[in-house]
DNA sequence: GTTGTTGCAAAGAATTTGCAACATA
DNA sequence: TATGTTGCAAATTCTTTGCAACAAC
């Protein structure tokens, strides 16, 4: 994502692109693994481009919203990865925690035969993987 | 479960049988949703069966660690719910939180395949669906 | 009796909010 | 310039811990 594009995004959510969006936006697009708020906020700081910890917040959470972001939950702690704005499912290594995307069509079809036969309404489904990657699992 | 059978589980996981522990397990027993730990508290004061919010933090987690609970969860905070020891997924309703069990065994051959492509050591999974039971459907 | 458990009060940690200064469009 | 955004400090909320009284085995 240049510049450009990330400027383009935020205004399409209907957000200004300030410096320290941008900031957070550039920081998450070289990112394989997901970060809390707590943790972004420290990097940036050690980096020299400080950001507030209460904006980093705003800024995770509104980018998530806006549907920038996944979700996860790391031991009680929110965590955040740039995803692209399709669906999908995740594999999550959690020793370095890198999340990859991964297609789940045969998960898509169990979930809708499962809501169909129980006569719920889906609003969303979740299917995650959590392991240890190859690189982690051969440094140990 | 029996108080009989509820000793015996506490006891199988190493932990005494208390008032407390029989209680919280007594009001998990019958309960479709998920609760969370400050919710359970209010509802046993108000029931008259008060046991303190700490004690109820340290059981719900002794019990979810010895693999009675399933957790879940919830905007931010734990919630609880009674399981098998088996292990299942869960569709979930948004509203009323009842969660019913799952069976999954398309999930858990997606998972093998997935983890084995990409050379992972899986060691969790998770495949929830979320969404709106028919009762609460209708009530809208 | 010994050891695990309880529950209060206090500490901790993550997250949110009020609000005045400030930056973007 | 008008409105959205920032960031500090303070408040909230969930959860954990220290510790003395207490209950289960």
């Amino acid at each position: 994502m240049a510049i450009q594009a990330a400027q383009d995004a935020l205004r399409g959510a209907g957000l200004r692109a300030t410096r320290q969006r941008l900031t957070v936006l550039e920081s998450l697009r070289s990112r394989e693994a997901s970060v809390t708020a707590q943790e972004l906020h420290m990097e940036l700081r050690q980096a020299g481009e400080p950001v507030g910890l209460t904006t980093v917040y705003r800024t995770l959470t509104a980018l998530a919203e806006a549907g920038f972001l996944d979700t996860f939950n790391r031991d009680g702690e929110q965590a955040f990865r740039l995803c692209g704005n399709a669906h999908h499912h995740h594999l999550v290594c959690e020793v370095c925690n890198r999340v990859e995307e991964i297609g789940a069509a045969d998960v898509e079809r169990w979930v809708d035969d499962v809501a169909l036969r129980h006569g719920y309404h889906v609003t969303a489904h979740r299917a995650d993987i959590f392991g240890i990657c190859a690189e982690c699992y051969a440094q140990r």
